[in-house]
DNA sequence: CTGCTATCGCTCATCTTTGAACGATGTCGG
DNA sequence: CCGACATCGTTCAAAGATGAGCGATAGCAG
């Protein structure tokens, strides 16, 4: 179920995008625990998204902590995560009726008792 | 985060009980499928469920196929079940509220613009 | 300055999950 | 009966995800 997968790695990208744009100071680590994945795939994420050129790294507090980046969205970026966005809003939405469909049959079962 | 997975493997566990007790014919395919993993997973989770006493194996249309079983819920498996449910659903409900807050956040920066 | 601690980005051995493929069994038209 | 095809449970190589730990850097206390 590779469908799946590939969902869940665009919701990871989305929420990534959407948090930098916000934030571009996150760690990695905070990025990580922030979407809920593991550091080496919040890695390997950001890696990627700077491969395709919507985030470029840069250093704002420049000459002060030579470790860590800010993750700056580029334009590209920004565009990215604005078409993502619709995509991301739908599926959001079904998932959303589903866990609600999910939770209301399991207390009318409840009740039956 | 094995919390994460933990989590995600109850969940499929549950769902399988869950869809078990309702119709025991469910074939290891059907059963992926509902809940949303891979056919091998199923076979996994079943083993696992079997070999825990919570799932018997049956052939009630017996004599007739002998490549598909019917999984049966032992009452050990039904306790089991009932055991979780509540977990499950406090789980589910928290996951529900987040996906209503997030689904908010999105629509309301929409509007900003 | 020196040592200690915390945190950074990053790696990779380890574990998990996937799904195409297999042998076995059932169905059905001719 | 026979052959073609569908579907069963099961397997396992390949792909994916995890997180402890690494070297490097910053901050702080003495």
């Amino acid at each position: 179920m590779p469908g799946q997968r590939d969902k869940i790695q665009e919701d990871v990208r989305f929420r990534v995008l959407r948090l930098l744009e916000e934030n571009p100071e996150l760690s990695q680590r905070e990025l990580a625990e922030a979407v809920g994945v593991s550091t080496g795939s919040a890695n390997y994420v950001l890696k990627a998204l700077v491969e395709k050129g919507f985030v470029k790294l840069g250093n704002f507090k420049a000459a002060e902590d030579k470790r860590r980046y800010a993750y700056l969205l580029t334009p590209k970026g920004v565009a990215e995560k604005a078409a993502i966005t619709q995509r991301f809003l739908s599926r959001k939405m079904v998932e959303f009726e589903a866990l609600k469909a999910e939770i209301e049959a399991l207390r009318s079962e409840d009740k039956e008792k």
